[in-house]
DNA sequence: TAGACTTATATGCTTCTTGCAACTAAGTTT
DNA sequence: AAACTTAGTTGCAAGAAGCATATAAGTCTA
């Protein structure tokens, strides 16, 4: 199984990155590391680590998640500080010849949807920056709070923006808003997540019957409180089981 | 970049696995060949091999299509013997630790969708085999010819499983089937295919409107011959630029 | 050659979904 | 009490999709 012809055959090291989403303030935005080695030295980058013996891509991308993002991981089964599981799912491996100018080094990509609250912002190594893709563009945008935009190191910029198109592509099928909100919210909250990540309007009336027809949310009884004006009921996801 | 710590990272053979898919008597089929070595020596598996120095993993899962499948490839563009491009696409990256029992092997997996009449049986060692995947499994079943039942090598089932939803998901927002037919087809052949992935009857006057209100289907003025029966217009796909 | 047969293609109708706009409801602020 | 803002509902029109039927264009058979 070894490859014999080591002119000819690569062995290649392999690291999980992990792409953190979550929103605030109405817009997507993804946590950033800055790195502490050559090359790209001081470079905002995704979380990410070498993958370790014994252990599949899923748990390596949870420890990741945990070590890098304190976010707890469980067993495979990542969850929420809370006790939820947090939204973690395979998206794409990164492999070309020359994206590690040191040696070769292919990366398989986790996207994670986590909410807002739950982010830590470790130290000033680490921070959320928005996220912006713009059509037809093959790498996303990063902003800082003041509006300063950032290069990223190796081909980050271009794994953000598969993950943005495959976070849109998923939104138009499967519900995976909730992923980004407290565990109570309400729709108006839910078509503003959809709204974020789609980038355009959506109709109010359209979004709420689909919503609710689609069984998945949880009526709670309870209210929003403290927004001046008309509260909204607010809504759980209806967990199975 | 080299991990240091030896005794905990892992340094993975990475290998790309590619599920050559086709359609034959109203089923889809996967392009399997024979082992010849241990472990699983004699199974069916899918063509795959190491990545090469060099070579992205595009690049790899094209050169395994066309050493192991006959089917030419171009520069990262994959294309049929006619000329055009054969549609190839990244999958999913499996890597339990255990998938191998010699070594830890990392498998870069992708698809192919591909004419019938181009995938060439090079020999005893590879055949197309029917593909069945029931719901609900997680893994997908394998069919020769006379109906006989195999197990396949490695996680191989599990990979077929993961590309069969996947195309099945791909089909509801994009006409991948054209793929899987000759440059010509009618709507019916289009129609059967469709049936073929999604394993259910369409209603035909309604895929009709959407097909032809897609714009993607371009008459060519030309009909069936000798078909028995009255002929159906020839399409093909428009290709746009 | 007429008529049976089979499939291609078109059309009308119903049902369901979606977008749009107006309406009512329930709070807070002045 | 009236103005204001957001929550939530309802009616209508446009569009998409399912279903049944009608017509068209070939081949096959008597």
């Amino acid at each position: 199984m070894e490859p014999l012809d080591t002119a000819l055959y690569d062995r290649p090291s392999v690291t999980v990155d992990v792409v953190v989403l979550t929103l605030r303030g109405g817009c997507l935005e993804v946590l950033l590391v800055r790195r502490k080695e050559h090359p790209f030295l001081n470079y905002w980058s995704l979380p990410g680590g070498f993958i370790w013996k014994g252990e599949s891509l899923d748990e390596a991308a949870a420890r990741v998640l945990r070590h890098k993002a304190g976010l707890e991981a469980e067993a495979g089964r990542t969850r929420r500080p809370g006790g939820h599981p947090i939204y973690l799912e395979q998206l794409y491996t990164f492999g070309s010849p020359n994206r590690d100018p040191r040696a070769r080094v292919i990366s398989v990509a986790y996207y994670a949807l986590v909410e807002q609250s739950h982010v830590r912002e470790i130290s000033e190594e680490s921070g959320l920056f928005r996220l912006l893709l713009k059509d037809e563009e093959n790498v996303a945008e990063i902003y800082d709070a003041k509006g300063k935009k950032y290069s990223l190191a190796f081909d980050h910029a271009e794994i953000l923006a598969v993950a943005v198109r495959r976070i849109r592509g998923k939104l138009s099928y499967t519900p995976i808003g909730f992923e980004l909100l407290p565990e109570r919210f309400t729709l108006r909250e839910l078509q503003a997540v959809h709204e974020a990540i789609l980038q355009k309007k959506l109709n109010k009336a359209s979004f709420r019957r689909k919503m609710l027809a689609s069984g998945l949310l949880q009526p709670t009884g309870e209210f929003e409180r403290g927004t001046g004006f008309r509260p909204a009921e607010l809504y759980r996801f209806r967990r199975e089981a």
